[in-house]
RNA sequence: GUCCCCGUAGCUCAGCUGGAUAGAGCGACUGCCUCCUAAGCAGUAGGCCGCCCGUUCGAAUCGGGCCGGGGACGCCA
């Protein structure tokens, strides 16, 4: 609808521009149609006038007025007309426009709004926590934010993988199976200490509990390498369970391992040497990144000869290429943004396509208890975790909390204040508009009222100011998909949505109360099309966040 | 010290590629349930959009500089 308004409008400008200033024709872009902030402003209002002003050197109310002039409109889209302030041309639909949208969602169902864009073999990466621990606050926005943008990316046409990235190997590891030890020797009596900087958290005290359950004192005297083989079995096995609490799935878990097994770290570096790039110094062996435009070069094998981290990161991205990925996303906490660009710079060096691989980036999640702020850390078992807090509000209160917001803001996590704002949360409102919609739906059932054909109804029946706003909406809600899942930005999909749930809300509770089933058959019929198109909507945008639709609450 | 992110209502945050009176949720205050769910609705109060320059017909939005908060700058994954 807004395309075609743009078309019209576009056409007319042409126009113009030709009469007054031919030259100028190849500098007109693509001029702007918005949705109109208020109704006296129409449905869609542009500022082309504005913009042409200036190359035109003609004043905008009268170039707004010749854009006018020029408009035709052989399919009757547009009602009226008019020019406002210092130039805006605004746009009244015919009503009859939006009768065509009621009739495309209700036959498109759950498919409204999706598609858009070509289908392209996408990855996203996300997650990816090491089993050191239990899943925290941090890693539950990470979680939350890829899996909303993994399910916009299908909504709006890729195919797409989720992947989470593991090292099971490392010093890391090691501390952890220490610790471990240590837990489970002092479950049998025996004095032991933790390693230095070793694992504090109550998790391991657990699972050497269960350890000395089952085993008995069978593994006193093991090594290190068995107790980091059962600590990394029983925290993964938490960590999915925590993930499966919040719907999240992944297709693939890439262990940073297999790339040594299948000597992609060597090959990698093997193909780094071939470009040139690479060079030994203090004996260790670089990697040239400040001839490609970065900060300084960095070390791909340490002078003791193992890899630091940056070279299985170039290997891992380079599989992913390899696979047949066209896009690569990976989302990433602030403590990896410096380390992106060099991974991508080596990419481009092997010669891939470094600029279709892309990175989200989210910011911390503070963990405040009152006016303290507490740093988070496994090690030190300084942590909220996820499953703490979908004990206190629930899965749907989290995922909101984590998506109510912009990836890139900081802020603040305080268990308490969570608790207080779960009882009124916002996305209680967009659930509760939804088992509102389903109630009315039920109660038509009930009274025999059937919806015909979508062509047969007679849309005309809606014309008060807040059904049309409520139309309005909808019409906006595949461009904001479409949106957001180009923008990585789920946010926008989650506030469009308690706009619309409060539209309706309005709709049916404000001073006009408009009842949607009555004696007037046609305009019940009428009504219950568009409840039924907002039922459609909300349901169908919650699933892309991944928030349930209740149908009663 | 260098680089990145952020600074909008009491609090948490929106504000899309600059556009008409700066929005939402929570909190505060005032009203509203014989009715398809009051987890709702209607309304009131509350803002030098961190500060200063600049670009522009027009800046919360773009550029520069300051101030404040967070993060990153290793042969640590």
């Amino acid at each position: 609808m807004r395309e075609q308004v743009q078309k019209l409008l576009q056409e007319a400008a042409e126009r113009v521009v030709r009469e007054i200033h031919p030259s100028q024709l190849e500098r007109l872009g693509p001029i702007q149609v918005v949705p109109a902030k208020q109704p006296e402003y129409g449905d869609f209002t542009s500022n082309a006038a504005l913009m042409l002003a200036g190359p035109l050197q003609r004043p905008p109310r009268e170039l707004a007025a010749r854009i006018q002039a020029m408009l035709r409109d052989p399919d009757g889209v547009i009602e009226r007309v008019e020019i406002a302030g210092p130039g805006f041309i605004n746009i009244f639909l015919a009503h009859a426009r939006w009768h065509d949208l009621l009739i495309r969602i209700l036959r498109e169902q759950e498919r409204f709004g999706f598609g858009g864009d070509p289908g392209e073999r996408v990855q996203v990466e996300f997650v990816s926590a090491n089993p050191t621990g239990p899943l925290t606050i941090g890693h539950g926005r990470n979680a939350v934010l890829g899996d909303a943008i993994v399910r916009l990316l299908e909504a709006t046409g890729h195919e797409v993988t989720r992947e989470y990235y593991f090292n099971d190997g490392g010093r890391q590891m090691r501390v952890l199976g220490e610790s471990l030890r240590a837990r489970y020797q002092q479950q049998l009596g025996r004095e032991a200490e933790l390693p230095e900087d070793g694992y504090q958290g109550e998790y391991l005290c657990e699972i050497a509990r269960t350890l000395a359950r089952e085993q008995g004192d069978a593994w006193l005297d093991a090594d290190w390498t068995r107790f980091k083989q059962a600590a990394e079995g029983a925290i993964f096995k938490d960590i999915r369970k925590t993930l499966e609490r919040l719907e999240i799935h992944f297709d693939v878990y890439f262990n940073e391992h297999t790339l040594y097994a299948d000597g992609h770290v060597e090959t990698t570096l093997s193909d780094l040497r071939a470009t040139g790039l690479v060079y030994e110094a203090d004996g260790a062996v670089w990697l040239r990144t400040k001839e490609l435009g970065l900060e300084r070069d960095r070390v791909l094998l340490k002078s003791s000869g193992e890899p630091t981290y940056l070279l299985p990161d170039i290997a891992y991205h380079r599989e992913k290429f390899r696979r047949g990925f066209e896009r690569i996303i990976d989302v990433l906490g602030p403590d990896h943004i410096e380390q992106f660009p060099y991974v991508k710079a080596a990419l481009g060096a092997l010669g891939y396509p470094a600029d279709d691989l892309e990175v989200v980036v989210y910011q911390w999640v503070n963990l405040r208890r009152g006016t303290e702020l507490v740093k988070m850390s496994t090690r030190a078992a300084s942590f909220v975790t996820v499953d703490e807090v979908v004990d206190e509000v629930g899965a749907d209160v989290f995922r909101f909390f984590m998506l109510e917001r912009r990836a890139d803001t900081h802020f603040d996590f305080d268990l308490d204040l969570a608790k207080e704002r779960s009882e009124r949360n916002p996305v209680f409102k967009i659930q509760y508009a939804h088992a509102r919609l389903c109630s009315i739906e039920r109660v038509a059932v009930e009274r025999e009222v059937e919806l015909p054909e979508p062509e047969d109804i007679c849309f005309a029946r809606l014309q008060s100011p807040q059904e049309l706003e409520l139309v309005k909406r909808l019409e906006r809600y595949p461009e904001t998909l479409l949106h957001a899942a180009r923008a990585r930005e789920p946010q926008e999909v989650a506030r469009y949505l308690l706009a619309l749930a409060t539209a309706f809300h309005s709709y049916v509770s404000d001073s006009t109360r408009h009842r949607v089933l009555s004696d007037d058959k046609e305009l019940s019929v009428a009504r219950l099309a568009l409840v039924r198109a907002v039922r459609i909507t909300l349901g169908n945008g919650l699933g892309r966040v991944g928030i349930s639709a209740p149908e009663r609450m």
